[in-house]
DNA sequence: CGAATCTTGTTCAACTTTCAACTAATTCGT
DNA sequence: ACGAATTAGTTGAAAGTTGAACAAGATTCG
């Protein structure tokens, strides 16, 4: 039997509406989320990358491990450090024990930007997506989320083994 | 009685497990839609455009409202409609009934463009996030994104009244 | 040890997106 | 009808992002 370029299934309904109601719910709230923001001079992807921080141990983090929970290439880290240190939200500071490596530093200024941001985030968050879910929906929501996450990284292991 | 800054109410466990799960796995899934649609030269973004355009009556469709259903902004749209006219894959006709106005229109080559990636893509959204899911997972996740989707854009319409 | 390899983080150039300004055509209100 | 306000769409400059190339320090292992 020859190999045969197997048919693509096409969505169903339900597929159909799953994706659809998806990806265009995800697109509003995300422009609705950075919205709300602008009014702190953030970005979603700038604030992740604050909170992740402000959260480290001693306000600090090494570049690659920052770029990694935020989910930035190192590329476009070191871009936006760059502008945030512009700013006086964060410093670099060299690592004496591994001498290629930086810190990156919350200052203080970055603190009480991060601080002033987070209750109008976390209510734009509320107000954009958790108080329209049902509990149960919320739930699913994390179940489902959750599982689909691990599904992915395990997918990518699998496609780029190490 | 003075007006009182409300206080944050802090996400709770569920809640928060909600949203993270939520945002990861949308990223991680977004990073991967896209990462498979690169052997078509394809973003996304640019995908959803010719989708649109390639179910539109003629495959052709005004600027504005082509912008309107891939949610992109005008000026982006026309940014990237040179691109892909210059790819070949469009072309752009004045319109007779209102002068201002143009038909995007789409080409042969734009239409063989989408029918080759079509099936790919489908089998991305398929394998990154419709075989993960059950079907009770499907039908909740899309009861939940359809209500979110109305919600939020009454949300807009109430802040932005026209 | 020391050569090959890997990792860290930055930089450059190309490309994409945003924002505000702009032209031209249409519609609205009187 | 006619001036004001809207709407369609483009543009150019500034800002953001990507990906490859790079320098320099760490690691591995024969």
């Amino acid at each position: 039997m020859p190999p045969k370029k197997s048919q693509p299934r096409w969505l169903n309904p339900r597929e159909m509406k799953a994706w659809r109601s998806y990806i265009i719910a995800s697109r509003r709230l995300l422009d609705a989320l950075d919205a709300d923001l602008d009014g702190h001079d953030l970005s979603m992807a700038d604030y992740e990358v604050m909170a992740q921080l402000s959260e480290a141990p001693g306000r600090r983090m090494r570049m690659s491990e920052l770029a990694d929970v935020a989910m930035l290439s190192k590329s476009r880290l070191s871009h936006r450090m760059k502008v945030m240190e512009k700013a006086g939200w964060i410093k670099r500071e060299e690592c004496s024990t591994d001498r290629r490596g930086y810190w990156a530093v919350m200052t203080e200024k970055g603190w009480r930007a991060i601080v002033a941001a987070a209750p109008d985030h976390v209510a734009s968050v509320r107000r954009r997506f958790l108080d329209q879910l049902t509990v149960r929906e919320q739930e699913g929501l994390a179940s489902t989320f959750t599982h689909l996450t691990e599904e992915l990284r395990s997918q990518f292991k699998e496609e780029d083994p190490k």
